[in-house]
DNA sequence: TATTGTTATACTCTATAACTATA
DNA sequence: TATAGTTATAGAGTATAACAATA
């Protein structure tokens, strides 16, 4: 799953100069060499300047993409415990442990005493489902954005093909 | 271009062990609710299995990914400036020393004074030349493995469908 | 004045190991 | 003993700001 791992603020104004949609992207002048060559790379780029954007578009409600992909494993799954939820998110459970705090302090969810008294259970406030409605607008707006230039047709392609690349 | 923000060791074994070849990967539990609809989710595990695989294989060789990008950048515009060379690697020019101080220390390139008395120019070694070789071979492999389950025709139309996202 | 490489410092994200409370 | 959450700590990767040398 691997959520977090995101970009911070300065990461996405980076990644936003470069491959945004001001233009062209600022093209090192340096030649390249082998890189372009490489699926990876071609990968990693598409990969940043879609996530650039969903940085930029998600980051001005006050959040990181991690943790609203968090947020949405909670949405998914209200009463999960700390620990399964680390799981799914690809993080350890002491990583998750700040990063709830921080959803909590913002108030889009709490812990609550699960029947297992070593578990948290977590569920989001009326203010998480606020926000994350308010969050679901700008994915949607997101979504059309960078598949933009894709028929329904090509955006079905992609998905399979880098579902190939993935079970390979 | 950003070869860097690369996977560290232990980030490359959790990779491996939820994306990588062993079988299936360890699925949550969990229900994942929104994300799996959306593309760059979709295209943040394509990126996270190759470049799972990537820094495993190239890692071995007591390299990260980053830092094999920065070499592969020299290799191709031998005598470029520290600055010029960040640019096009997405770093800051003060993030790059550190990166060429191991890279200076491993053998593989060395900075020697440019004809504006400011600058160092890169240029691989010996070492480096021998290093870079073998390194490539482990790239081609790499790109044989993630490229297993898609045909020629597929793999070219992966690489033009990213290159939309990247354009929109 | 401006630029290059450098240093000092700090921030983010992540992990491991050890602690505590419960089971 | 084993597990869930937590804390303390560390490491990788990155940035900004300020400095010395050079232009």
């Amino acid at each position: 799953m691997e959520l977090s791992n995101s970009l911070n603020t300065k990461q996405m104004e980076r990644a936003d100069r470069r491959v945004g949609r001001s233009g062209a992207p600022d093209r090192p002048v340096l030649a390249s060499g082998l890189l372009p060559q490489l699926l990876g790379y071609q990968l990693r780029l598409a990969h940043l300047a879609v996530f650039g954007d969903f940085s930029a578009s998600v980051g001005s409600l006050g959040i990181t993409p991690g943790r609203l992909g968090v947020l949405l494993l909670v949405e998914a799954n209200e009463g999960v415990a700390q620990t399964p939820l680390a799981a799914a998110a690809g993080l350890d459970r002491s990583t998750m442990v700040p990063l709830l705090d921080q959803l909590e302090q913002s108030g889009w969810l709490e812990r609550r005493r699960g029947p297992d008294r070593r578990t948290n259970g977590l569920w989001l406030t009326v203010a998480g489902r606020d926000f994350l409605a308010r969050a679901k607008v700008r994915i949607r707006a997101h979504e059309r954005r960078i598949a933009a230039r894709l028929s329904a047709k090509e955006r079905a392609e992609l998905i399979r093909l880098l579902g190939l690349l993935r079970s390979g």
